[in-house]
DNA sequence: CATGAATGAGCCTTCATTCAT
DNA sequence: AATGAATGAAGGCTCATTCAT
C-alpha cells in the first residue's frame, strides 16, 4: 500500500492489479479504479494511452512479481531444495497478493492469446525452477519422473484453489499435507 | 429441431452454455446470443424473464450434465473401477462440451457466491463418486490416503487445464500418463 | 365482472377502463390487459386495429356511462331536485367505478386535445343537468348566481378528490357536508 | 448562466420540471430532456445517479417553490388578509410556472404513495396558511366554517383547472369571480 | 379466432474516451 | 497534470405490432 502510492502511475497499476484479482479483467475499469484512488477518471489518460495499456502494464507487473521476484527472494532466504520448494509455493500460492491475480490470469488466458502466451512464459519459468528443485530433492529420479512430479505438484497447488469440494471431517490443508507427502514418498510407484 | 420455429428455449440455453464456455458469464449477452441464433434480442424475453434467469438455467443444465448424466453414462458402460475412473475423467474433462464450461464456472465461482455453492455441490458429488472408485481400486488404503489420492487426481486433471507450461520434448498427455501411474502405484509413499 | 366477460370485445374495453382508472392512459397496455384477461396479446388485434382504437372505445364507454346513463338512472329513480343533485353526484363521484376514470381522464385531457374535447362535452352535459337542478332548487336565483353555484358545486366535488390536505380532527366528509350547507344557504351573499 | 457550461445541474431539474408539467412523470425521460438541453443523454449521469434521483429533485424543487417561496413572497409584499389570499392563489394557481406542475403532481400522487405523501405535506402547509388568512378575514366565523370555506376556496381553484365546462356567454373568470364573492359573503348560510 | 414467435423501436444505464480549462 | 463536462457506443428490458399456424 505504502509503496503503491509513491507515484500515481504505480498507484493505477496497483489498483488495476487488485481489481483484476478480485473481478477479472472486466473489472479493471478506468472509472472504478479512479474511484478507489480518489481521483477522476480523466486523469488516467495522462499516464496511459488506453485501458489496454494499463492492462498490459498490470500484466507486466504481475509477471515480474511472479517470476524474478519470487525466485530472488527464495534464493536470498536460502535453505535446502525442500525448503525452497515450499517457500516458492507459499510465496506464489498463498496470501491475497499473487494468488488471486494468478487465478484470474489463468482464466483470462483462456480467451486472450496474448495473455495465454504470457502465462505460458511465467509457468515455464516456474516449472524450470521447480525441476531444478525436484532434481535436487530426488537426484536418482529419471527425467520422466521429475516431469511427472513437477506436474503433480504444480497442478495440486493450482487445482486445489479451483476445486470446491469438501473433505468430510478433514480440512483441505490436512488433505493437502497428506498429498504432498505422497508426492515426496521415497519409493513412489514405478510403472 | 422439429418443424418451424421449434426448440428455441433450449437453443437459447445451448447458446448461453457455449458463450459461457468461451467467454465467461459476461459473454452471455442477450444481444450476442440472439445474433448467433439468427433472431432479434427482443424474442429472448418470451422465454426468460431475465438475463439472470437464463444464466440460472444455463447453470442448471451444466450441473445436471456434469453429475447425473456423467455417472449414469459411466455406470451404463460398465467396466472395473479403473476403467470407470478414466471414463468419468474423460467425459468430464475432455472434449469441447463440458470442460470449457467447467473451467468458466470455476472462475466465475470466485466472484459469485451462488455459483460457488453450486460448484461445491457438483464437485462434492464428483468427489463422492471418485472416492467410491478409489476405494475399489485400492481396498487396502486408509481413508486419509483415499482422500489425498482423490485430491491429487482431481487437481491433476483440473490443474492441467489451467497450467500453461510446456514439457520440453514431451507432450502434456505423456507427462499426464506418467503422473497417473504415479498416483496408482502399488506402494505409494508412507507418511 | 359477469357482464364484462360476455363478449371478449367488451372484456378488453372493460379491462382498458380499469387500467385507465388505476394507472392513466399509459397503463392501458395491450400486454398488461391481455394478462389480466388471461389471453395472449396477439388476440387483441382481432378486435381492435390499434391500441389507439381501444383507447377511443374506452373513452366512448366512459363518456356514455358518465352522461346518458347517469342522467337516465337519476331520472328513473326520481325525487326532488335536491335529491337528484346528490344522487347524480354520488353516481359520478363516489365508488370505484366512474370516479377514478374521471380523474384519470381529467389529467389526460391536459395533454391530449381530443380527450380534452371529449371531457368538455361530458362536463358541459353535466353542467347542463346541474343548472337544471339548481334552478329548481333556487328558483329565485339569477343566472349569474346559478352559474357560480354550479361551478362551486362541481369544483368542490372534483377538487376534493384532488386535494390531499387533512382537516385536523374533522374528516373530509364532515367538512364537505358543511361546505355543501354553505352552498345551499338560503341567503348567500349578494355582491 | 455564467461562463461556459455552468448551471447544468439546475438546467436538468428545470427541464424535468417543465416535462413533468407538460406530460406527467412518464414524460420526464432522460433522452428527451437531453435533447431539449442540447446535450447527449450520457451527460445526465454525471449529475444524477438515476432518473428517479432527478424526479426526486424535481419534486423537491416544486415543493419548495410551492410552499416557502410562495408564503415568503406574499408576506414580503404585504397587504391585508384578503389581498394576501388572492396573491397566494395567483402565485400558486396561475401562470405557466407552478400550476401545470401542481396539476401533474396531483394526478401522479394517485398512483405513487411517496408523491402522495409529499403532496399531502404541501397541501397541508397551504391549508394552514389559508386558515390563517380566513380567520383574519372573518374573525367571527367558527372553526367548522373556516374549515369549510378553506375547502371551498381550495377546491374551487384546483377544481376549476380540472373542469372542462363552458359557461355560455360568461367567461370562466367571470363565474369564478362571482363564486369567490359568494364565498366571501358577509352572512353566509347558517346551518 | 387465438396462440406462439419474432420484430423493432424506444428508453435506461454504463463506460471508455476526449477535451477545454 | 487533474478536473468537470460531454460524447457515443453498447447492452438490458419493454411493448406495440405482425404473422404463420
Amino acid at each position: 500500500m505504502a509503496a503503491g502510492t509513491r507515484t500515481p502511475r504505480a498507484a493505477w497499476i496497483a489498483a488495476g492489479l487488485r481489481a483484476l484479482a478480485v473481478g477479472g479483467p472486466d473489472a479493471v475499469r478506468v472509472e472504478a479504479l479512479a474511484k478507489t484512488l480518489g481521483v477522476t477518471k480523466g486523469g488516467f489518460y495522462g499516464y496511459f494511452t488506453d485501458r489496454d495499456a494499463l492492462l498490459e502494464e498490470v500484466l507486466d507487473s504481475w509477471e515480474r512479481a511472479s517470476t524474478e521476484e519470487v525466485v530472488a527472494r527464495v534464493e536470498r532466504e536460502g535453505g535446502d531444495a525442500g525448503v525452497k520448494l515450499r517457500r516458492a509455493g507459499a510465496l506464489t500460492f498463498s496470501g491475497d497478493d499473487l494468488l488471486p491475480t494468478d487465478l484470474a490470469v489463468r482464466d483470462w488466458s483462456r480467451r486472450d492469446p496474448a495473455v495465454a502466451q504470457r502465462l505460458r512464459r511465467v509457468d515455464n519459468r516456474r516449472m524450470d525452477y521447480l525441476r531444478l528443485l525436484f532434481r535436487a530433492i530426488r537426484p536418482d529420479a529419471d527425467e520422466d519422473e521429475v516431469e511427472a512430479r513437477c506436474l503433480l505438484a504444480f497442478t495440486l497447488v493450482i487445482g486445489s484453489h479451483f476445486l470446491a469440494a469438501d473433505h468430510g471431517a478433514r480440512t483441505r490443508a490436512e488433505v493437502l499435507e497428506r498429498a504432498v507427502q505422497l508426492l515426496e514418498a521415497t519409493d513412489p510407484g514405478r510403472s
